[in-house]
DNA sequence: GAAGTTGTTTGATGCGGGTCAATTCATGAC
DNA sequence: GTCATGAATTGACCCGCATCAAACAACTTC
């Protein structure tokens, strides 16, 4: 783990959260002031479960893996990160205490904001609240629908799903690269490597073609009544 | 279903809902104001999936269950709420419409107060905000860790650690009044009836008795290690 | 290039829990 | 009390997926 300076492209990149932009340019300063940059490799791990946390973290660049431990040590996925992603808004607002562990899932670039000036931001322009409402509403919305996939969907049918949430709609075919890791895919879906694999050559009767990263798409109506 | 008036126990509940309590009075009256109230039966359906809604749900009595459909017509419950509790709030920061059926799981009474009212309260008093944000962040982490439990945690692990959810820290055995039927109790952990009652039957094992709603933990160290 | 490392696929096997069907148990209605 | 309805349990069966092991593929590193 190496400490940096902000690029601009990272500047970039907080300046255009949604909250952000809803805050006046001087606090905005105050924000980049005290934001601390670092790299962290392939499975460094950011913080522990329990950790106390004084930091919100941005992804500026590569992925993060947000799990939970099981007594026997298996590892949970509960959410994963890519660029442009805030972790640890909840603990800003509870008891200030890692809910998970995180862990950098390739190399990876992220910005820590000062959690407590968040705070303040929030309680002081309801701008800000405002747009913190809206974020964890949808992070909400997307915990409730990963709950009632797992518990509804086969495998086959979480990565249709998850194929076709990459896919603009209105499209009959398309194609797209993963963006990240089958092995992480794995992960957010609630699934060990080999289920995806077999997942993967399941729907390949569907019509789906993989290779590598690479996920071919041939016939949608087929994938969407799986 | 039915529609009331609010009684004063009501109101009692409702101010003492975590946000509420700080909103200056004149605004708790504006919100009570706004207020409807209507009783409904078990099984009654409250709204539907995708339904517009523009009020915010609390449970004044009776419970409340919220759950997706698969195409199968099989139901996955996401969120069991009880008395006190607050429904749709997600709702009311993003699209308003529903994300999830709710179905009054016994005999229930709900308020139903204005969202579009909420939600301008929100923007106006940081307090307000605040109070909210605490609240989703709390969500948050249910889901967080009914997604973890889910995934990490077999049938009789989950009774267990419901049971434990349950249990005055330092006491070593105590018994408690299952607040609802086991059937919703399954539910909840994600289970079907017939699985939960197996895992109470294997809980047996390790000193817990079960007689009708009726729980009785006798060894807390080996439920915990279960 | 060769050789090691890491990610991915495939096969064989076992366990967990969903589903269906049949009882048993509770709860009310009359 | 009897009967009826719905809840909870128990057994039998099966399917989905985790797990283990091994073969392969794709990148590094030298």
């Amino acid at each position: 783990m190496k400490t940096l300076r902000l690029t601009s492209s990272d500047r970039a990149i907080l300046i255009n959260l949604r909250f952000f932009s809803r805050l006046p340019r001087t606090a905005q300063e105050a924000i980049l002031e005290g934001a601390t940059v670092s790299t962290h490799e392939a499975h460094d791990t950011l913080f522990r479960q329990d950790d106390p946390i004084d930091d919100v973290l941005v992804v500026l660049s590569g992925l993060v893996r947000l799990y939970r431990l099981g007594k026997d040590g298996r590892e949970a996925d509960v959410a994963v990160f890519q660029k442009g992603e805030l972790i640890g808004v909840n603990a800003m607002f509870l008891d200030r205490r890692a809910t998970a562990n995180a862990q950098a899932a390739e190399p990876s670039i992220v910005a820590r904001l000062e959690s407590g000036k968040l705070r303040q931001l929030a309680a002081e322009d309801t701008g800000v609240a405002q747009a913190l409402l809206e974020l964890l509403c949808h992070h909400g919305k997307m915990a409730e629908d990963c709950l009632a996939e797992d518990r509804l969907l086969t495998a086959p049918q979480r990565v249709a799903n998850y194929i076709l949430s990459h896919c603009p709609i209105g499209s009959e075919s398309f194609s797209f690269r993963l963006p990240f890791q089958k092995n992480v895919l794995a992960g957010k879906l609630g699934l060990a490597p080999e289920a995806l694999s077999r997942a993967f050559s399941t729907l390949r009767r569907s019509g789906v073609v993989v290779k590598g990263r690479m996920i071919e798409i041939r016939d949608r109506q087929a994938l969407e009544q799986f």
